[in-house]
DNA sequence: TCTAAAAACTAAAACGTTATAGATTTTTCT
DNA sequence: AGAAAAATCTATAACGTTTTAGTTTTTAGA
C-alpha cells in the first residue's frame, strides 16, 4: 500500500491537464486518426476498437475541443439569433432567446445572441456572420414580407430559420403563427358577444403576420355580418402613450366602432387605454406572450401566443436544416386552439 | 485596356477567398509571423512595416480567424451569459440580454446564452464552461447572498461578473440596484401620503437584495414613525396568481396594513391584485423593468430599474476583468433618483 | 573600418482536430 | 496454400494563429 500505487487503478487518474484524442490515442494505444473515427462512428473501425475507445473517453471525460473542431472542419458549432430592435414586445423576446438556448443543449450547438438597433443597417450583422463565418446557421425575428435578409441569406445558401413568415417561405424553415386563424376567431368570438363594427388595428410596416390576420378577420365579418375596418396608420412599434393617444383619435373619428382587434399585447393594452381616454366601453382582442396582460386587464382577450414553443420548433428546424441542406425546410405553425383564449 | 488588365489596380482584387495572415504575408512579402505581430503591435516591428501590413490588412478587409486564435491562445472570445430560470421578470432579462450583447459588439468578444431550468443544477452549466473552456468569463444573474457559483468561480479564478451582489462582493465584479435605498425611499414616500402600517413582502430565499431593502426600509420606518411588518413566507418567484392569493391571506392577517411594499413588477401586480380582491384599499410600490406596469395599473408606485444600464455596466466590467485579471473588479450601484419614480 | 550591440525580421513548432491516401492485417475464395 | 479482396488501421498534412528561439540586418561605438 504505498502512496505511489495509489491513483494508478483507474486511467481516469492517470490523465492530467484536458484530454484530448491525443490522451486517447496513449492510453488506447491506437493512433490519433483512428480514435477521432472510432468517436465519429466510421465504418472502417471495428467494434471491438470503437467500443474500447467509447470507455476510454468516457471514463477521462472527453470532449471535443470546439477550436480544433472549427479550425479544421470550418464549422463554428454556433446558431446566431438576430435580435431586432424591440421596444415593448419584451417577455416575448425573452421566451425565445431562453427557449432556442436550451433545445439547443441537446446537439453541439451554442446560442449567440446578436442584437441590432434601430438605427443599425439589418444587413451588417448577417453580412459579417456570413462573411466571416461566425456561425453556421442563424435565425430571425421579426421578418418583414419582403426582407432583404431573407434573400440574401437564400442566394448565399446559408442555412438559417425565421419567426414570421415571408414572401419566400416556401423556400426556408419558420416558425409562425396562423394569424388568419386568429383574425377568423376573434371576429367570430366578438360577433358572437354582439359587436357590430369591430376595428383592426395593423402595422405600418409590410408584415405579413398582419396580411394574415386581415385575411382572416375580413373572411369572417362578411360571414357573421359584422362590419370590420382596417386601421393601418397608427405605428403598433411605437411606443405605448403613443399608441394609446393615435388609438383614442382613431375612435373619434370612427363613434360606431364597438371592439378592437390587436396584434400584439401591448397594443391591445394601449387600446384598452385608448378607449378608456376616449370614453368608450369596447371589447378588446389581442395577443400575449405571458399572464401579464389579461392579469392587469381583465377586460382584454387575449390568445397565448407560445415563444417557448416557437423557440424550440425553430432551434429543431435549423439544426434539422444543418444536417440535411437539400431536405425539405421544416415549417411550424401554430394554430390556436380555444385552450389558447383567454375569455372573459 | 484588356480583360485581363482591369482588376489587377487594386491589391484586394488579387486576393480570393477570405483573407488570412497568409494572404498578407504574400501581398507584403514579409513573414507570417511578422504580419501576426505588427497587427499586434509588437515593438519590435518598425513602423514603416507596421503601417504597410495595417494597410494592406485594412484594404483586403483581413479579420482574424477565431478558431484559429482560440486553438492556439486558448481564448474563446466568448463571454456566456448564464441565465436562472425566470417565470415573470422577463421584460427585464430581456433588456440585460440585449444590452449586453450591443456593449460587446465594440470589443472582440461574443455573447452566448446558457440558461438552465428551475430543477437543473444551477452549478452544471458552470462547470462545463470553466472546465471545457466554452467562454472567457461567465455573467451570473440572481445571485444569492451565498452563491456556490461565485465561490467555485473565485477558487478556480475565472473571470466573471454578477447582476447583483453577493456575501463576496468586494471580491468580485457586480452591478446592483440600490435597494436600502429603495426602501428608504418607498416608505419615506408612503408615509408623506399618510400611511401608517407598511408591509413589505421579501423573497424567501436567501437574497441579499432583499436584505438590504428591509435594511433601509426598516430605518426610515423607525425615522419616520411608521410601522413596518416583513413579509417573508411568500415566494415572490411563485407564479402570478399564486402570489396574489398569498397576499390576499396576508393583508387578511393583517388588518392594519395599508401600504405595500414588492422587490419585483410582477409582485407588484398581484399586490394590488390581492389587495382587490381582499377588498383593501392600499398602496403599492414596486420595481419595474418598462413602462407597463404603471401603464396598466397607474396606481402602482414604481422605481424604474434601468436593465440597459445593468447589461452595459456588466459587458464593461466582465471585459475590464479580462483585460486586467489583478484589477481591482468594477462594481456598479444604481442608486435611485428621483427621475426614476413614477410616483401616481 | 571593424566590432559589438541593438533593431528588425524569420523558421520552426505547437494548439486539437479531421481528410486523404496509403499501409497493414485479416478474411475469403480458388 | 496462395492470391485476391476486404477490413482495419496509420502517416501525413492541413486548417490559422502565436510563441520561442533564433538569424539577419542595421546602427553605434571605438
Amino acid at each position: 500500500m504505498t502512496d505511489a500505487g495509489k491513483n494508478t487503478n483507474t486511467i481516469a487518474a492517470q490523465v492530467t491537464g484536458k484530454p484530448t484524442l491525443k490522451t486517447i490515442s496513449k492510453l488506447s494505444g491506437l493512433a490519433i486518426p483512428t480514435v477521432s473515427r472510432a468517436l465519429s462512428d466510421a465504418p472502417d473501425i471495428s467494434e471491438k476498437t470503437k467500443k474500447k475507445i467509447r470507455e476510454i473517453a468516457a471514463e477521462i471525460g472527453y470532449v471535443p475541443n470546439r477550436a480544433g473542431v472549427r479550425l479544421r472542419t470550418g464549422k463554428t458549432l454556433v446558431i446566431s439569433l438576430i435580435l431586432a430592435p424591440d421596444s415593448e414586445l419584451m417577455p416575448h423576446t425573452a421566451q425565445l432567446i431562453g427557449s432556442i438556448a436550451r433545445a439547443l443543449r441537446e446537439t453541439p450547438y451554442h446560442l449567440n445572441v446578436t442584437p441590432y438597433l434601430p438605427d443599425d443597417d439589418p444587413m451588417k450583422p448577417i453580412r459579417q456572420i456570413v462573411e466571416n463565418r461566425l456561425a453556421d446557421a442563424v435565425i430571425l425575428n421579426r421578418t418583414q414580407a419582403d426582407d432583404p435578409r431573407v434573400a440574401y441569406l437564400l442566394e448565399k445558401q446559408f442555412p438559417f430559420a425565421t419567426h414570421g413568415r415571408t414572401n419566400m417561405s416556401d423556400r426556408h424553415a419558420y416558425f409562425d403563427y396562423d394569424n388568419a386563424a386568429f383574425g377568423d376567431f376573434a371576429v367570430r368570438h366578438l360577433a358572437a358577444r354582439g359587436r357590430k363594427c369591430i376595428a383592426l388595428l395593423a402595422p405600418k410596416q409590410d408584415q405579413l403576420y398582419a396580411t394574415h390576420m386581415i385575411e382572416g378577420a375580413l373572411a369572417t365579418a362578411t360571414d357573421c355580418g359584422v362590419s370590420l375596418t382596417v386601421l393601418d396608420d397608427v405605428d403598433s412599434d411605437a411606443r405605448i402613450d403613443e399608441i394609446r393617444a393615435a388609438i383614442a383619435l382613431r375612435l373619434k373619428d370612427n363613434p360606431d366602432v364597438d371592439a378592437l382587434i390587436t396584434a400584439s399585447g401591448v397594443a391591445a393594452m394601449a387600446a384598452a387605454a385608448g378607449a378608456k381616454s376616449a370614453g368608450r366601453e369596447v371589447d378588446i382582442f389581442g395577443k400575449e406572450a405571458t399572464s401579464i396582460l389579461r392579469f392587469c386587464n381583465p377586460n382584454i382577450l387575449t390568445l397565448r401566443e407560445d415563444a417557448a414553443r416557437a423557440g424550440a420548433f425553430l432551434a429543431e428546424a435549423v439544426v434539422a436544416a444543418l444536417n440535411d441542406p437539400l431536405g425539405a425546410p421544416k415549417q411550424g405553425l401554430q394554430v390556436p386552439s380555444e385552450a389558447d383564449f383567454n375569455l372573459a
